[in-house]
DNA sequence: TATCACTGTCTACACGATGTAGTATAATGA
DNA sequence: TCATTATACTACATCGTGTAGACAGTGATA
């Protein structure tokens, strides 16, 4: 399979139905869900998404009759590593502590996240 | 100046320099900065780029004679306070704790990382 | 002063990504 | 077999980006 892309908007919010839905969806379930957020997309729109994502590595099909079953390649959690790792090196020269000290500098950072952050910090450290 | 946009990856390496420089900055100095990396963009290149970071509201320019002097509108940790959030919205829905998950989940922190990480939490806290 | 050299601004263009969807094709059910 | 229907293929305008030529204003120079 070809390496992990980064996805477009529109795809990112197609996949996120795809996501929720569990571990494989069919195109009709992914419309109606589209329909009921009011998303004005034609079905082929959405079939075009579809593919464009199975392109960049993130889905995969299984043909059944005349449907397709869609199936996520990874999860959105690995999704997010891939996102957040590319950001980190594009911006922050790969410093998670750089990325901190940005949003603490914008007053960002509200009491509650340092204090939940802290928290979860001496927690993993604990854990090693 | 309309309001601050995203810069290109080929923006983003003169915009180095300009903050770089410090207050303001000829291109004649940033061509040969530029030169001095091997850059081999035409001056005209790089012009271009000047004049898209001054549509982009990051940049803007006096004339004296006939050069330009630039001056940033904006300091590098600003920007990238600019696009910490604006990422951490599109992808992790504004939330911090999920960023540092999605590093943590995908092996991307160190001990060493969690350590520092803690400590300036604790720090910060403390300053509240 | 007439011209040159320099340094901008304006304009252009190819290429890829994206949003959008029409048309062709294949598989199913009547 | 044939209409139905979901998918695959194709198209296309727009935008961002890298790249740079053409043209113009202005200070320096012969």
């Amino acid at each position: 399979m070809g390496k992990l892309q980064k996805m477009s908007d529109a795809e990112r919010e197609v996949m996120q139905f795809v996501w929720a839905a569990g571990s494989s969806v069919s195109s009709a379930k992914l419309l109606d869900d589209l329909k009921a957020i009011n998303r004005k997309w034609k079905p082929n729109t959405v079939l075009t998404f579809l593919a464009r994502l199975i392109e960049k590595g993130i889905l995969t099909s299984v043909r059944h009759g005349r449907s397709n079953e869609y199936i996520p390649l990874i999860t959105e959690s690995e999704y997010k590593q891939f996102e957040t790792r590319t950001f980190l090196n594009s911006v922050h020269d790969g410093s998670v502590k750089s990325f901190i000290t940005a949003l603490y500098e914008g007053n960002d950072l509200t009491a509650e996240e340092i204090a939940e952050l802290k928290q979860w910090f001496s927690q993993k450290e604990a854990e090693e």
